[in-house]
RNA sequence: GGCGCAUUCGUCUAGGGGCCUAGGACGCCGCCCUCUCACGGCGGUAACACGGGUUCAAAUCCCGUAUGCGCUACCA
């Protein structure tokens, strides 16, 4: 394997490309299920929340010497051509072997690095995942990074909200949270060694200068960079002083060269240094940029790997040449693709349920979550979507990593949700509903004492339910007094006649049933339909109405049950009393 | 404008020259089950962005075009 990243001006050569090997060619070898991956997981398992969950304290600063080197070997690298070579006759140039996709075998040190300055979004908490995988899979190291160098736009709220989300979502962190708003001296060395190799040099332009010479690039149609002048005279320099003038310092571009980023998931992508501009590290406050904060962390942070958006893409050859100026190596690089709102649009606040937080109070579960996020931009073959967390953790890889943008669609969520919560036992589905609606404020809304009550309704409502936040609307008439729904109460108004024929049938036999179960509720109103010729539509419906008030309800027989004997007849009555006023006036 | 990335059913995807008259899942439609809504079962609808090239053979490799997205800040 060519060293990955590249150095400025390296070639790189794909061993693949020579065709030396005669050996046959393999047909009809299955892909491996998994990588060699899987084999290291075991010791490396305790999927649950553990460890760091909650381990907030900072630890100090950390420096390049501190950890020893992590391995950067590839030679563990798991080198699959998929397919095996293609022609065992001629050789031609369209029978070369496919691009190389490697995947993370050695224990990796992964970030997840987000700007506390809004909601743990579904993008943000797909990265999180996609690192989180590979730091369990490989017995890795997950590290928690909050990058918070715009002291405007961050927030403590926003911040608390991020571990929040990642609690819930049981994504422990083993290091961390760094803040890079306390990590000041680790960057102001970094540019001190910068300036004292020359890498970096004091820019004195105005902000007009730099737009001046922007604006003529890109009238030029060239790449819109900017340099700054370093041949200065002493008398030029005396008078900015003077002026008050204050320096920001830029990172001198090679303009010559070009880095090459050898991307787990797009390959090797190539940057001419001639477009990319003499980027700003230090602002004239001192105060470090993104791209010096973060190539300086990854580095000093000893980050083998580093997962995170696409968008990040065009940044990364600069965050790579500030690591190399400092004497480093960078760390290997899989750059996700975007996750976008059903617009197509990169994903903001009105996308609906976009943030973290957002699905849960919807109702949704930790693990259906985490299911329907790992296959946003991952799969693990053609057939397989349904995933425990300790399945992903076994089988994820960085090499199946699509390419392409991904629309986060709800309804699939949906689909994944309920059918997670039809796996759950009543006990389990029970301890999940009452732990949500305690979060939702039932119990304050209808009362600690019915905790009892919802628990017995579990196996009336787990199979008809998607959401949590849909028990209200299945079940919420057990815990309130009779209210006629307006939908409801049309079907009967609908038919005046028929509804008291039917809703009175129903109540006389109900009245002189001796035991009050489930099964002999229903033997007596099967009979009575039977009795008055109706069809089950036509009288059952009418009951449900009468003692819900609503059209949507957990099943007739069930409900009654449920509701107890007294209950049910008081509302049998009241439906009744309604109807009568209403057919003598 | 420059640079980069991407493009397979409405959506998520499988696919890495012949296993593809393109597979799975969600959605949607129909049927069955049925006390509503669901669940479940069965069946169906629907895609290789476009144009060239390479090849006996292209969704797959190459080039171009189009479109989308990202970066292009003293934001991250």
């Amino acid at each position: 394997m060519t060293s990955s990243g590249g150095t400025a001006h390296s070639v790189h050569h794909r061993p693949g490309l020579t065709v030396s090997d005669p050996s046959p060619p393999e047909y009809d070898v299955k892909r491996p299920p998994v990588s060699a991956v899987s084999a290291n997981t075991a010791a490396s398992m305790p999927a649950t929340a553990s460890s760091a969950m909650g381990r907030r304290t900072m630890t100090p600063m950390l420096t390049p010497g501190r950890r020893a080197a992590p391995p950067r070997g590839r030679g563990s690298d798991v080198l699959r051509a998929r397919g095996g070579p293609r022609a065992a006759r001629p050789v031609s140039f369209a029978a070369m072997p496919p691009p190389v996709r490697r995947t993370i075998t050695e224990p990796a040190r992964v970030r997840f690095a987000p700007s506390p300055t809004g909601l743990l979004h579904i993008g943000g908490a797909r990265t999180a995942l996609f690192n989180w995988l590979v730091a369990r899979n490989t017995g890795g190291t997950f590290v928690l990074r909050l990058e918070d160098t715009d002291r405007e736009r961050s927030t403590a709220e926003s911040e608390a909200q991020i571990y929040r989300a990642m609690e819930w979502l049981g994504l422990d962190w083993d290091e961390g949270p760094y803040r890079q708003s306390e990590r000041d001296e680790v960057y102001a060395d970094a540019v001190e060694r910068l300036k004292a190799s020359g890498a970096v040099y004091a820019s004195w332009e105005t902000d007009a200068d730099m737009d001046a010479q922007r604006q003529a690039a890109r009238e030029d149609k060239r790449a819109p960079v900017v340099r700054g002048r370093r041949d200065w005279t002493d008398a030029d320099l005396a008078r900015f002083r003077d002026e008050g003038r204050v320096p920001v310092w830029r990172f001198g571009v090679d303009v010559g060269g070009r880095t090459v980023i050898d991307d787990f998931v797009r390959g090797e992508v190539a940057f001419e240094h001639a477009a990319i501009e003499d980027f700003v590290v230090a602002r004239s406050d001192g105060t470090p940029t993104y791209n010096l904060a973060a190539a300086v962390d990854d580095h000093a942070m000893g980050i083998t790997h580093a997962i995170r958006g696409e968008d990040h893409l065009s940044n990364t050859p600069k965050q790579m040449m500030v690591i190399r100026a400092l004497g480093g190596t960078p760390p290997e690089y899989a750059h996700v693709p975007m996750i976008l709102g059903p617009d197509k649009k990169r994903l903001s606040k009105r996308h609906g349920a976009a943030s973290v937080e957002e699905l849960r109070d919807q109702g949704y579960v930790r693990d259906a979550v985490i299911n329907a996020l790992a296959l946003l931009g991952w799969s693990y073959d053609d057939k397989t979507t349904r995933f425990t967390v300790d399945e992903l953790v076994e089988r994820f890889t960085v090499a199946r990593i699509s390419r392409s943008p991904a629309v986060f669609d709800l309804k699939k969520l949906d689909h994944i949700n309920g059918r997670y919560l039809r796996t759950l036992s009543d006990q389990e589905f029970g301890d999940a509903l009452v732990e949500w609606l305690r979060h939702d404020g039932f119990f304050t809304r209808h009362g600690d004492g019915t905790e009892d009550l919802v628990r017995r309704t579990v196996p009336s409502v787990k199979r008809k339910m998607t959401r949590l936040n849909e028990y209200e609307t299945l079940a919420g008439w057990l815990f309130r007094d009779l209210e006629m729904q307006p939908d409801a109460w049309a079907v009967l108004e609908g038919d005046v006649k028929h509804a008291i024929q039917v809703v009175g049938g129903g109540l006389g036999r109900l009245d002189a049933l001796p035991d009050w179960t489930q099964d002999a509720i229903k033997d007596v109103l099967l009979d009575q339909l039977h009795i008055m010729g109706s069809n089950a539509r036509d009288f059952l419906e009418p009951q449900r109405i009468a003692i819900t008030g609503s059209t949507v309800s957990t099943g007739i027989y069930e409900s009654l049950a449920l509701l107890g004997r007294d209950e049910s007849l008081r509302r049998y009555r009241a439906t009744m009393g309604r109807l009568a006023e209403l057919w003598n006036a």
